[in-house]
DNA sequence: CTGGTTATTGCAAGTAGTTGCAGGAGCGAG
DNA sequence: CTCGCTCCTGCAACTACTTGCAATAACCAG
């Protein structure tokens, strides 16, 4: 039940969006068992948790299509970045140490195009 | 005391280690005012917070010589990553969208040298 | 020194996520 | 069908962190 809300739902949902999804049908399951289910999900790789810094982690499934999230901690706009970067860095690491980095679903957070002025000259 | 407490750290704290430093002199001090006070440096980047993968968070005193982790998800090792590949991400983030990307300490979970064939056979 | 405003603290309750444990379902052996 | 093993679930307690609130300390004007 879990596998099929995570992969039935459009983009991204967070582990109380799978549970209220899960209860319609189902009143009685735990949110351990989400985390749990979530948790094997995550080592077999078939879905991505990131943290959008704050509140709840979101989950998806992963796709070909990969995209990124940059999360502005001033507005909390979210703009889409291209997976080329983040592959790019990937391939960059794992030349230097050997290192294969799980960048299926990564959140960057900083400070947006319109936030920054503002931001800069405060401090 | 809080800024004392990580500023006075070798490398790395987590919250519980701030708690019992400054309880030693202070014993009434509350979990709140810490994460608050670290959460105020945090907006001023004074410190950054990184998130290991599970467990407490770590805060760090944001120093010139950056580095960065990268966190086997198998076997917990940490190796460490130069600051050259992720200032680079860095450089693309802002002329490509204008967004500056907090990386002042960046955790990447993956796999490492040593695990990555055994973890690819099995999975 | 007095009165008002503001920032910071400790407390307590709340949220997100994790973990230990016991009961039940599924499955193979006999 | 029955016994025993294993896996998975739900429960409840727990950890890490956050938030609302009231009391207090610090600052400034008069």
């Amino acid at each position: 039940m879990v596998v099929s809300a995570v992969r039935h739902a459009e983009g991204h949902v967070s582990a109380s969006d799978i549970a209220s999804s899960i209860k319609e049908t189902y009143p009685y399951i735990d949110t351990s068992t989400i985390y749990r289910t979530l948790g094997a999900l995550k080592d077999m790789r078939l879905v991505s948790e990131t943290d959008m810094g704050g509140g709840e982690a979101i989950y998806e499934w992963i796709e070909p299509s990969r995209h990124h999230h940059l999360v502005c901690r001033n507005c909390d706009a979210v703009v889409l970045l291209d997976n080329r970067h983040i592959s790019q860095l990937g391939e960059q690491i794992i030349s230097e140490h050997g290192f294969l980095a799980d960048l299926d679903h990564f959140a960057i957070v900083g400070l947006c195009e319109d936030c920054r002025p503002a931001a800069e000259e405060a401090g």
